[in-house]
DNA sequence: CTCGGTGCAAAATATTTGCACATTA
DNA sequence: TAATGTGCAAATATTTTGCACCGAG
């Protein structure tokens, strides 16, 4: 058995998950760290960056995969991304006709749709197998 | 009437894109930088991340919205993003039943899904107003 | 011959880590 | 008082930009 580590209840991630609860702006580290300096002044980010993670490892956050840009894809036909948290690995999949339901106006609010990423994640057929 | 831009056709774009179509591996810009170290000794990295932003413009690669992770969310429940490209704002969208289609197991192939993030994208409701 | 493209170096951006000190339980 | 957490500085990682030269059209 590995014992598991205590996570203790600081000032700061307390007042980060409450900042981060009280907007739904979707902000960045360093908008948070910037909206905390009054309460803390001496805060620190990578404090920030710290405290993010192990919330996230919580799972009292989300982290938004949308928006940092990094990896390619030379097929430009509509299709899915699965991502294999194990090895990383990225596999084009065919989506039939599912998009489609986005487009109908299922969802969307009244915003102006111009398009739509689906992204799985999990582990994939391989991993899985070893 | 500006005058567009005349886009050439150098060797290290097209066989930057050759390189990308000949893979599914959706690699990053340094892996398409090594791989082609052979052909263009002389290849500096910026190059490659220049012909990827103009391939990118063109329509003729798409970069993948999904990997590198840089803005939080407070609320944990299942929901999709919109994501505002004008004005950089990120909404919250109340997907109902949707996602389920996908753990209904609509797509996915034999990889083991656990989650499933959707990501739309175009104009703000707010931004079109104006 | 002209203007877009290239390589190089430096800058900008974003995130992580090592370490000594502070704080929680 | 024994870890865990923090601030600071430095290190990483990734992408962008300035500039002089190169080369496609």
């Amino acid at each position: 058995m590995v014992k598991e580590k205590t996570i203790r209840n600081t000032n700061q991630r307390r007042h980060l998950l409450e900042l981060l609860r009280s907007t739904t702006s979707h902000p960045n580290a360093l908008w948070l760290y910037d909206n905390m300096k009054h309460s803390f002044p001496d805060l620190s980010l990578s404090t920030v960056y710290r405290n993010l993670g192990i919330l996230e490892a919580q799972g009292l956050l989300l982290r938004l995969p949308c928006l940092s840009f990094d990896r390619y894809d030379g097929n430009t036909a509509v299709h899915a991304h699965f991502y294999c948290r194990r090895c990383e690995r990225i596999y084009d999949i065919d989506t039939g006709n599912f998009e489609k339901g986005v487009f109908a106006g299922h969802i969307g609010g009244g915003h102006e749709i111009e398009g739509c990423n689906i992204i799985l994640y999990g582990i994939c057929e391989t991993c899985k197998s070893k």
